[in-house]
DNA sequence: TAGCCGGAAA
DNA sequence: ATAGGTTCCGGCTA
């Protein structure tokens, strides 16, 4: 095709022109391998990378099918070394094996004899590694599966785990369906591509019931599961999610968290809690020995912390199940999650969730504010470590923040931040309960309850709100302040706002931005995801706000 | 003695 | 690279 919307290039990259009308289809064929690095007006650059090359893989894709969807969507000729290289790095996946060998335990197997000297002359990989038995098949001592597969993986011989798993304690667990639901068809296909994979990640967005996967997936181990998050709220969410969904009753599922240290055929335990350390000791590992786990489950697995890696890589005969909405990490771990969690096993476009009416659909802009002079002139000589503070806090945002909540009047409003000071002044401002991380879990809860209820319709939140909170009332939330860049702080950030509402209208999300300083930079670094995911943020100058109602703005 | 609060740690 | 969140713990109050 001499007329397709992508440009691909030798240099792994794939330039995909927005405006032309094969886009669509163009990202969804290449979602699978390639990564978005930027994502302008025009043109997004994506980037094909040997791990997303093995994720297609895993998840069934084979290299005929990526070079066909470059071929066919691609304005000029693909470069004929890039498509060897994407064949030969796909077929780098699966050619060693780990393996239960009846005889001598866990091995290491290859067909490919070069290979497997390759890896076993390795300064690091030969320790893990004990006696050759037969041409194609070494040892492995079983403790160190996990680390095995993190160092070749890191060698670029990533190997495929057949080894199995331990049933672990059974322990009856059924999805209670009697109550008139049913698994949605991508919760199904969720849970069924996580177990026949056997351990691994399922990503889906917020809001559209990630719990009950993991619920489903419980349901198919029929064992007792481990399941870790993020915080003491979620875990009691997860709690309550499970005594509705499931055959489970509140005397079988226990929290494990710094309130209570429970442990029952459900155990739910809070990262924090369990990478608790005295005198360098882990307080907690008791945890995992205490009960023969017959399934572990990563709530937010993009934010596994680093002792939780450790502890996982001694995990690797326990199956895993990973949940989260952005698989992207801003530590750029992302192969560890690959080899101790498992590949990506099942993802869903966001786009395709909105279409079928489970999240609801979202209205992004990025309001560019003008800094008054002074504002302009003390960010000018700032230091540069006071920068970004200080115009993503500057005060003529507090203006704009008012414009937009007068523009919904009404509706239940989030105004989320990453600076304290900002929030309190904000929550003066407009008369508003400010819940940050000093706030007692007993305000908290009270607060939102009365957010659900619709009591209080505007809070103000810190990155509390980054976690898994349950919002369903919220419809407008508007990003005053951000970490960093963060990628995956922004995709939370809007889904707090995507459970469907009940009257079907969409969601506003607004990202306030300083004009002509750092804050810019960092907004359009935060969007990248959900531009991946197909949310195109609309720019709007502040002033604009003060004439016609937004939803009349001509498109660009 | 339970619950609340503020500070320290990683 | 920074600010902030989380948990634990010790002191205070009723």
């Amino acid at each position: 095709m001499s007329d397709g919307p992508l440009i691909v290039q030798s240099d792994k990259t794939l330039l995909l022109e927005i405006d032309h009308e094969l886009s669509q289809a163009a990202r969804s064929a290449i979602a699978p391998f390639a990564e978005l690095e930027r994502a302008p007006e025009h043109v997004h650059t994506y980037r094909i990378t040997p791990l997303a090359l093995w994720n297609a893989r895993a998840a069934g894709h084979d290299a005929e099918q990526v070079v066909d969807a470059l071929v066919s969507f691609s304005r000029y000729p693909v470069p004929q070394p890039l498509l060897v290289d994407i064949v030969d790095t796909m077929a780098r996946y699966g050619r060693l094996q780990l393996v239960k060998n009846p005889a001598h335990g866990l091995t290491l197997v290859s067909l490919d004899r070069a290979v497997l000297t390759e890896v076993m002359r390795n300064k690091k990989i030969a320790p893990m590694l004990g006696a050759m038995v037969g041409d194609d098949t070494v040892i492995v001592h079983p403790s160190e599966r996990g680390r095995l597969k993190q160092m070749l993986l890191k060698v670029g011989w990533p190997a495929e785990d057949f080894a199995g798993y331990v049933d672990g304690e059974a322990h009856e667990i059924r999805l209670d369906t009697a109550a008139g639901w049913h698994l949605r068809d991508y919760q199904q296909m969720a849970a069924d591509s996580f177990w026949d994979g056997g351990s691994g990640v399922v990503v889906l967005p917020c809001g559209s019931g990630k719990t009950i996967v993991g619920a489903a997936a419980m349901a198919r181990a029929q064992a007792t599961t481990l399941i870790l998050v993020t915080n003491t709220v979620s875990g009691r969410q997860w709690k309550r999610e499970l005594i509705a969904r499931t055959s489970l009753t509140e005397e079988e599922i226990g929290e494990y968290s710094g309130e209570k240290k429970e442990i029952r055929p459900v155990t739910i335990a809070t990262y924090q809690v369990i990478t608790r350390r005295t005198k360098g000791e882990y307080k907690h590992l008791e945890l995992f020995d205490s009960r023969d786990w017959g399934l572990v489950i990563y709530d937010e697995v993009h934010l596994l912390p680093a002792p939780v890696f450790r502890m996982t890589a001694d995990l690797q005969s326990r199956r895993r199940l990973g949940l989260t909405a952005t698989l992207v990490r801003e530590d750029g771990r992302e192969g560890d999650v690959f080899s101790l969690i498992g590949p990506k096993r099942y993802d869903a476009p966001w786009k395709d969730i909105e279409a079928q009416g489970w999240i609801a659909p979202a209205d992004c802009v990025e309001v560019r504010v003008t800094l008054t002079e002074a504002e302009r002139m003390a960010y000018a000589v700032a230091e540069p470590e006071e920068r970004y503070k200080l115009c993503s806090t500057a005060r003529t945002k507090v203006a704009v923040v008012k414009s937009i909540l007068a523009r919904h009047e009404g509706a239940q409003t989030l105004i989320i931040g990453a600076y304290l000071d900002q929030l309190e002044e904000l929550g003066a401002e407009l008369d508003a309960p400010v819940i940050q991380g000093s706030t007692r879990n007993k305000e908290r809860e009270s607060l939102f309850d009365a957010f659900r209820r619709g009591e209080i319709s505007t809070l103000v939140v810190s990155k509390v709100a980054n976690f898994s909170i349950d919002l369903p009332e919220a419809s407008v939330a508007v990003q005053v302040s951000g970490t960093f860049g963060s990628r995956q702080e922004e995709a939370q950030r809007l889904g707090r706002l995507l459970r469907p509402k009940k009257d079907r209208t969409q969601a506003h999300f607004y990202s306030v931005v300083s004009r002509d300083t750092l804050d810019t930079e960092y907004a359009a670094h935060r969007q990248r995801f959900l531009a991946e995911q197909g949310y195109a943020y609309r720019i709007v100058d502040a002033d604009d706000l003060l004439g016609p109602a937004l939803g009349d703005v001509a498109q660009p």
